[in-house]
DNA sequence: GGACCTATCT
DNA sequence: TAGATAGGTC
């Protein structure tokens, strides 16, 4: 006889709505499923074979034809345990599926535990047979696996809502709490991938992640695809910026940006949208030609700073993406509280660093002392700067010159870690 | 019928 | 807003 991987389970009932909701928690928990409306074509399916289903599951009260009688000869002929379930709950009724042969009576509305548990019924029997060992070696390890899964997503973890649907009489789905973690690695998954290639299914198999569907990867992916093509930025943030744009004297720039990012064109030293393809960036260790490094959205992958951008800005509003980092070797997320100190341009209200103080960015060609508020020394504090850095004091002027609230505003900011003696 | 994508709902 | 769901296409 073959061996089966998993259960195989068959579901009666007349109510459509409940037999979906039980087929996609069979699924889920990895067992197989036949569903039938009525119990005549149930029986059609059982004729005559006798191995197909390991389970059968049936409500008490169908339309079409006694499921007392169906309950009978599938436990006395077929011998495959059955399940009955019914929203009657009475002593009478339950008492009379158990003195014919039900396994078990389940009061609708359902529970995913019972669906859950319901490969008990298969190993009693065949524990009680004492025969068949293959085949509970098989499929006992696959159902302890995916009930520690259930376990683990929705109690230890908390990641998963607490189980309270009723299925039979609500059949919403629980909601998925996507925790730092599981964003982390959501999006370690999509740059492994490619952001062009990365498919729900190939990054639900890269994310491995318990009581994790594709449905939900899905989803995730469609919202971290819109993220991108904003830049990152919500609507509020698009919002705020607009009214600021038309409010303070300050403004970026004539082409108002829908970008988080902003960018200066270095020979005219005028703002320019960033493109959509730059995400987030990063200072250099020292490698490339340029301070700064992007991402290219559509890979994902490092690229150098075009020459002609030459700083960027993270909004001041907090996002998904904003107190978020790449390790630049394994272009995986970085937690925020482990942001690394090589970089720099983090949210002008990044919180965990309360000691930061903010500090023009500015580029240059020249070693020379600066007007600017921040001095080469104190650059050099700056993570990411180093004494090979480039001033350009025309910058800083045209800085100046143009947002002299800069500070106050936390516009064209970086941060300067701690060394307050070392700044004025 | 599954995988994927987009629009829409909650 | 985040996540779920519906519906269309391949």
């Amino acid at each position: 006889m073959a061996l089966p991987t998993n259960i195989r389970a068959l579901v009666i009932d007349h109510d459509i709505n409940l037999l979906n909701a039980i087929e996609k928690l069979c699924y889920q928990f990895n067992y197989s499923v036949k569903t039938c409306s009525n119990v005549s074509d149930a029986f059609n399916l059982l004729l005559g074979k006798k191995d197909i289903f390991d389970l059968v599951l049936i409500e008490a009260k169908m339309p079409d034809m006694d499921s007392y009688g169906f309950l009978l000869h599938v436990t006395q002929q077929i011998n495959i345990p059955v399940i009955m379930m019914c929203a009657d709950g009475s002593t009478s009724v339950v008492m009379k599926a158990i003195e014919d042969g039900a396994c078990d009576y389940w009061i609708k509305p359902l529970t995913e535990s019972l669906i859950m548990n319901m490969w008990q019924h298969v190993a009693r029997k065949l524990w009680k047979e004492n025969k068949n060992l293959e085949l509970m070696s098989e499929k006992l390890p696959l159902i302890d696996q995916k009930i520690e899964e259930v376990i683990n997503t929705s109690v230890k973890k908390g990641s998963v809502e607490k189980n309270n649907d009723k299925l039979g009489s609500s059949t919403k789905k629980k909601r998925l709490k996507w925790s730092p973690e599981l964003k982390r690695k959501f999006v370690s998954a999509v740059v492994e991938l490619n952001i062009d290639k990365a498919t729900p299914k190939k990054i639900l198999a890269m994310m491995n992640e318990r009581g994790m569907t594709r449905d939900h990867v899905a989803s995730k992916l469609q919202k971290y695809r819109n993220k991108l093509k904003r830049g990152g930025e919500t609507k509020k943030q698009r919002k705020q910026n607009k009214t600021a744009e038309a409010t303070t004297e300050s403004k970026i720039s004539n082409e108002s940006s829908e970008f988080d990012f902003e960018a200066y064109d270095a020979s005219t030293l005028h703002v320019v949208p960033m493109p959509t393809n730059f995400t987030h960036q990063q200072i250099s260790n020292e490698s490339s030609e340029f301070d700064f490094e992007a991402y290219d959205a559509s890979t994902l992958h490092v690229v150098p700073m075009p020459t002609n951008f030459t700083h960027q800005q993270i909004s001041n509003e907090s996002s998904e993406f904003d107190f978020e980092a790449y390790d630049a070797s394994t272009l995986h997320v970085v937690p925020n509280n482990f942001m690394p100190t090589n970089f720099t341009h983090q949210p002008n209200n990044f919180p965990h660093q309360p000691n930061a103080v903010p500090v023009k960015f500015y580029q240059t060609d020249s070693e020379e002392e600066t007007s600017s508020s921040a001095s080469i020394n104190q650059q050099q504090n700056c993570n990411g700067f180093g004494t090979n850095s480039i001033i350009n004091p025309a910058f800083i002027n045209t800085l100046d010159a143009h947002f002299p609230n800069a500070q106050d505003q936390n516009v064209f900011l970086a941060w300067h870690h701690p060394s307050p003696d070392s700044f004025q």
